[in-house]
DNA sequence: GTCTATAAAGCGATAGAC
DNA sequence: GTCTATCGCTTTATAGAC
């Protein structure tokens, strides 16, 4: 299945590290283990990245560009609005989905951290030439004018499509045990369901008339 | 403003730990900072909690009545529906805008460690009679055989206002910096706007016509 | 580049005096 | 109950051989 192609032993070791970062948290991974998941020795790691910090903003800016422009790129198409809105939840949610530890990893990333992070982030948005509030605005302004959807603040909106697609798999561990005790497959279900679910939702709510 | 009541040790460890694990997590906390924080020495935290775990362990277990019981209890009262989700959404808002560490505090417990952390909460629920989605199952039913909201699965509502609600709260650090560089007091804002907006947001969904 | 060995610092936990 | 002092282990990081 993984494709058997020799990676270096820096691939090796950044790939080891973002799966322990990101399944353990900055503290809580161990050079260690990152060590032993890469297969190599831990004088190595500090060979190819000098420390622990150092490696830990690698795979951050790693994990940045996988999360988030691609999916916003949808948001500039020249397509009608509801379906723009539908294909961009769907999008999130599918990008969510292949990697469900990356929101709470950055998320705690940026809470700890200094600014540094967070400049990471903003110049991906901005290297794009995305704005994800900006870009939804001028839709709205139209289609508000147009009559064909209710009066809404942008910000809002966009973080409530945030919200719906990004959390459930954020707060798995603990809607999981209480909503589905005991049984996970349910809940990979539910997950999937929220593609054609949360697109519903926020155009019933907007949606005029 | 802070009431001159004098705190037992035990008291004053156990509130310094809860700052301290919920912002720095159960790995990045260090016991010497929240001897520090108490004010005392880091022989005592070990003489009333014996171990790191067991303070952690404690913590966890005073902030669960916090985050979860008090606002479900509306759910089971006996008030109009709309009026009804009005009513949790913003209860469940202020209790995460007094708190707003405990969300991801909860999901990163949980997210690491042993089902005995899920089952305090599990109980938690238990021992107060409270269903969550079972409760919303059935004014849901009633609601939408009147005919006065459309059909939509009581799970994904649910989610649906969890999400909504304390979402902005776990991502602060990156949406803020994203859609308010700089300017806090304008998140500060947007936040409280939340409890008028998401239950307008929920209900102009589920309403029907 | 990669290894073994080890230094240096940090950490949770304990001993023992008061 | 509270303190100082320190143990013993873990962890990050470096030295030096190959």
């Amino acid at each position: 299945m993984v494709p058997e192609i020799e990676l270096t032993t820096e691939e090796k070791i950044i790939e080891a590290a973002e799966e322990v970062f990101t399944s353990k948290g900055k503290s809580g991974a161990r050079m260690r283990d990152i060590a032993d998941k890469a297969g190599i020795n831990q004088a190595l790691l500090h060979y190819y990245f000098r420390s622990k910090d150092r490696l830990f903003f690698e795979v951050f800016k790693r994990i940045v560009p996988r999360l988030f422009p691609g999916v916003f790129a949808v948001l500039d198409e020249d397509i009608p609005f509801f379906e723009k809105i539908e294909r961009f939840i769907r999008g999130y949610i599918e990008v969510v989905e292949a990697h469900p530890k990356f929101p709470i990893f950055i998320i705690q990333a940026l809470g700890n951290s200094p600014e540094r992070l967070a400049d990471t982030i903003l110049s991906t948005f901005r290297g794009l030439g995305i704005d994800p509030v900006e870009a939804i605005r001028r839709d709205l302004r139209r289609e508000i004018e147009a009559g064909r959807i209710i009066d809404i603040d942008p910000a809002h909106l966009m973080v409530n499509i945030i919200s719906m697609s990004a959390f459930p798999f954020i707060a798995r561990p603990l809607i999981e045990r209480i909503a589905f005790p005991g049984r996970s497959e349910l809940y990979d279900r539910f997950l999937k369901q929220r593609k054609e679910h949360v697109p519903k939702f926020i155009i019933d709510s907007i949606r005029k008339g």
